[in-house]
DNA sequence: GTCATAATCAGACTTATTCTAAATGACGAA
DNA sequence: TTCGTCATTTAGAATAAGTCTGATTATGAC
């Protein structure tokens, strides 16, 4: 009794979905295709996902999350015009690592980046 | 009539903590300190003092904003315990902007990091 | 089938932030 | 000075995202 259709449904969706949605998309997105859930039942379904690191959620600065079924460890990238979020797969060198662990005295658990900047499609057109 | 007497009480509350305040926590300063300010006019000041580029906001994944006065290029380290900010020097490698521009397509306007782990203090104490 | 437990639901609540409309203040022109 | 204008401040209402509540509805173990 752990991945409920509900879980699943909204887990379907995140997979789908080659953006990364929020709980709003999400629900948008399951009453467009005639389920009927509850907000609350979205939010418990991503917090069961999450914690069953069957996807992530991302804080990159906006005010709803989104939520990624991506689950290697890899970033992202923000365009400052479109709004659109893309993978940043690009690897932080092991150096890095070190160094945060050097200059701040810190255990580090976890590095996150979010670039910033114009997607290839805004660059074309001004 | 730009930097009014409120402005700068909020950028000076800014400029004095060595955490990284929050809107409630500047609010909290001032009305302690006998200042009567309205939570509108201090969010009104830490826009204006934002795009004025004397402080900049803190978005790190949790639910309201931080402010920081430290306006030289760096990121931040989050205590995983105890909640505390602090700043994270460490400069990212040119060629990490490099890497990022080549493998995403995009023009990287700017990369920031968040990293998070045990602060020396809470290492101490398990 | 019965029971205990877990999940769902609608809607109320909380928190952070923005908006609104009215009041205040600063500055320049007459 | 007095006026008019326009930015700023204010209190409180409004919004947005997310959480909580208590009642209801599965689910699986027995």
């Amino acid at each position: 009794m752990k991945l409920t259709p509900q879980r699943k449904a909204v887990f379907d969706v995140i997979l789908a979905s080659r953006d990364h949605p929020t709980a709003a998309d999400i629900m948008e997105h399951l009453r467009n295709s005639g389920q009927r859930v509850s907000y609350a039942t979205v939010y418990n379904s991503l917090k069961y996902l999450t914690n069953a690191q069957l996807i992530r959620e991302l804080k990159i600065g906006e005010s709803a999350s989104r939520y990624d079924a991506r689950m290697e460890a890899h970033h992202h990238i923000v365009c400052e015009k479109c709004g659109r979020v893309d993978e940043l797969l690009t690897p932080l060198p092991n150096e890095y690592w070190q160094a945060v662990t050097k200059d701040t005295g810190y255990d580090v658990h976890d590095i996150d980046i979010v670039a910033r900047g114009l997607c290839p499609d805004c660059r074309r057109q001004p």
